[in-house]
DNA sequence: TATGAATGAGCCTTCATTCAT
DNA sequence: AATGAATGAAGGCTCATTCAT
C-alpha cells in the first residue's frame, strides 16, 4: 500500500497526537466547565460545546463523567509529580526538599486558576471521591513530605518527638488552605508566594 | 449543674417543641444521609424516611435541599460560636484561646462523624457554596483565632513580622486537614486528641 | 341548660346563619383567588388564607376544590335567574323581554369583575366543565332568549325564516364577547351600557 | 392544480423537514391530548407516547408544556392569518371579505375538532394565555374586520353610527359562540355552513 | 365545628448516555 | 472517528386532601 508506505510517520502522529490532543481538549474544556459551574451543574454537553466538539465524542475518550474528573486528578497528578522528581534530584537538603515541595504545590495551582478550583473544590465532591484520591497519587506526595521530614529528624534538624505523618497533614494542610482561600478571595495576589512562608513557619515549628 | 438539668424538662413542655423537634429530626436525618451517600445522591424522599416521615412534610419545615445543606452548616456554627463564646470567657492568655478554639473545633467535629464528613465534605460541593460559607459565621471563626494571633503579637509572645491573617489560615488549614484526614482513615482514633499538637507546633513556629 | 333556653333563636341563627355566611365567605374568598391566579393556580390553602380560616374547613363546606368552581357556578347562576324572573315579570313585549336579559346579564358580570372573570374565563377551563354548564342552568338562559325570539317571530317583528336557536346562539355570543372584551381590556368603561347596543344590532338584523 | 402536488414532494426531500416533521408531529400529539384530556390534565409524557417519541424529546423541540399551547396557537394563527391574506386577495367589496373571514374562521374550526376544542377552550385556560394572544394575532383577526367594517360605513353600506369596534366584537363573539356550540353539541353539523348566517345576520342588523 | 400539620401521589423537567448514520 | 438526535430513568417539589386533636 502506498499510502501507508509514504506516511507512516504522519499517519502514526495523526493516530496518537491527535487522539491525544483531542482527550487533552476534552480535559481542558471540563477544567473550566467543572471550575466554572461546578461538577454537577456542569453537562457533558456543555463541556463538548466548550471543546468545540459533539457531545457523543466525549465517551469515545472518557468513560463517563465521573471518568472526566478522575482523569483531570489523574494527569495532573502524574505530571506533578513527575516535575517534583525532577525538581528533587540532587537536592539532598529535606528541608530544601520540603520547600520545593510546597513552592510546586501553590506555583501549580496558583498558575491554572480553573484546575485550582477543580483540586481544592470539585474533586472533594464526595467522600467516595476523596478517599479514591487520598489512597493514591496523593498518598505520594504526602509520602514525600513525610520522607523529607524523617530525613530531616533523623538528621537532628527537626524534633524528632513530633510524628512524621502527623508534620506532613499539618504541613499539606496548611498549604490547602493557602490554596483554598486564594481561590475564593476576590484580590489577585501570587499564591506562589505563600509556599514559603508556610514553610518558614512550619519549619520553625518542627526545630528543635 | 442544675441549670442544664433543668432545661430539657422545660424543653419537653413548651409548646413549639414538637415543631423544634422535627425540625431536628429532619437536620439529623439529612446530616446522616449526606455522609452516607453525599449530598448530591441523597434524595430528600430518603432524608424522609430516615427521619420517618413523609417527603412533603420536608418541605413544611425547609425551603428546599440547598436549605437543608444551609441549615446544617448554620445551626452548627451557631452552636459552636455559641460553645466557643462561652467557653472563652475568662480567658486572657492568647495563646490559651488559641488551644481552646482548636480543641473546640476538633472535639465538635471528633464527636460526630456524619457531621464532621458533611463540613469536610459535603459543604465544599460547589464554590458557590463556599463562598456563601466562607463569607459568613466561617469568618466569625478565623478572625477570632486572628485576634488571638495579634493579640500574641502584640504582647510580644508571637513574631510580629508574620501576617496574622496568614498564620491564622495556617493554623486552620493544619486543623481541617487532621479533620479530613480523620474522616477518611479507617482507624478510629480521637480526633480531638490532635488539637494540642497541632497548637504546640504552631505555637512554636509562631514563636520569636 | 340555662344557656340553651336562653338563646334557642340565636342559636338557630348560630347555627344556620353563620354556616351559610361561612359557605358564601369561602366562595367569595375562591372568586377572587381564581380571579387572581386562575382556578389552576390557586390553592386551596390561599383560599382559606383569604376567607381568613384554615384549610381543612373549607372540606366542611365543599367536596373539593372542583366543587368550589361549581358551587360559584351554581349560586351566581340561580341568582341571576331568580333576578331575571322577577324582572321579567309582566314584560310581555318579546324584544324588550330579550332586552332586559341582556341588561341584566352584562350587569351582573359588570358589577363584579373578579366574578365575571371567572365566567368568562375559569369556568371554561375543560371541556369537562363546560358540558356540563351548557347542559344546565346555562341552557336555561338560552331557553328564555329563545322563547322570546320565538315569540318576536311569531308577532312577525322577527323573520321567521331565521332559526331561533341559531339567533338566540348569537346573541349570547355577542354578549359574551363583550364581556370577554370588558375583562381583558386595560380600560374601565362600564360593561352594562353595551347591553342595548348588542340588542339594537341584533334587533335590526332580525327585523323583517 | 399542480403547485400543491408538487410542494409535498419538495418537502418530503428537504433536509429539514425530519425535523419540522417531529416538531409538527409533536404538535399534533398535543392537539390531541389537549383536547382529550384538557391542557392541565394531559401529561407531557402523554403527548410523547402519542407522539412515538420519548418524553424527553418533547423538550427539544419545546421550551416547555406552556410552550405547546402557544405554539399550537401560534402556529394555527399563522397559517390562518396566511391564508386569510391570500383568500381576499383581489376582494375589494367590504362586506364580502367579512364573509371571507367569517368562512375561513369557521371552516378551519370545523375541520379539525381537537384543534378548535383547544382554541375554544384550552386556550382560554387562565386570563394570563388570554391577554397574550387577545393582544397578538388575535387582535390582527379582529382588526381586519374592523377594517372592512369600516370601509362598508365610509362607504355608506353600513350605518355609521355603530362603532366599529364595537361591531367587530360582536361579529366575531357570535362566530365565536357558533364554534364553542358546534364543540359542546352531540350532532356533527358542519360548522362551517353557519358562517353565512352569521353574517347576514351581522350585515342585515348593520345596514342603515 | 375548626384546625393545620402531615401526607404521598403525581408531574415537569433534566441530562448522562447511546446509537444509527 | 465523529455526530447529535433521541432516550428514559430519575428526582425535586407541589398541593389537594385527610385526620388527630
Amino acid at each position: 500500500m502506498p499510502m501507508s508506505a509514504v506516511a507512516p510517520q504522519t499517519r502514526r502522529h495523526s493516530k496518537t497526537q491527535p487522539t491525544a490532543d483531542k482527550r487533552e481538549l476534552i480535559l481542558r474544556a471540563a477544567i473550566t466547565l467543572f471550575a466554572r459551574c461546578g461538577f454537577f451543574h456542569a453537562q457533558v454537553a456543555d463541556v463538548a460545546r466548550e471543546a468545540g466538539i459533539a457531545a457523543g465524542t466525549v465517551y469515545l475518550y472518557f468513560k463517563s463523567k465521573d471518568d472526566l474528573l478522575v482523569s483531570i486528578f489523574e494527569r495532573s497528578m502524574r505530571e506533578w509529580m513527575e516535575a517534583g522528581r525532577h525538581a528533587l534530584t540532587d537536592v539532598a537538603d529535606p528541608i530544601e526538599r520540603l520547600r520545593i515541595l510546597a513552592q510546586l504545590h501553590l506555583a501549580r495551582l496558583g498558575e491554572d486558576r480553573d484546575l485550582a478550583v477543580v483540586f481544592q473544590v470539585e474533586l472533594r465532591q464526595s467522600i467516595k471521591f476523596m478517599e479514591r484520591f487520598s489512597s493514591s497519587l496523593f498518598q505520594d506526595y504526602l509520602r514525600a513530605m513525610r520522607t523529607a521530614i524523617v530525613d530531616a529528624q533523623q538528621a537532628g534538624r527537626f524534633r524528632a518527638e513530633v510524628s512524621a505523618t502527623f508534620a506532613a497533614k499539618a504541613l499539606f494542610g496548611a498549604l490547602d488552605e493557602m490554596a483554598t482561600n486564594w481561590i475564593l478571595s476576590r484580590k489577585r495576589y501570587a499564591l506562589a508566594g505563600q509556599a514559603d512562608d508556610v514553610v518558614d513557619l512550619f519549619v520553625r515549628g518542627m526545630t528543635q
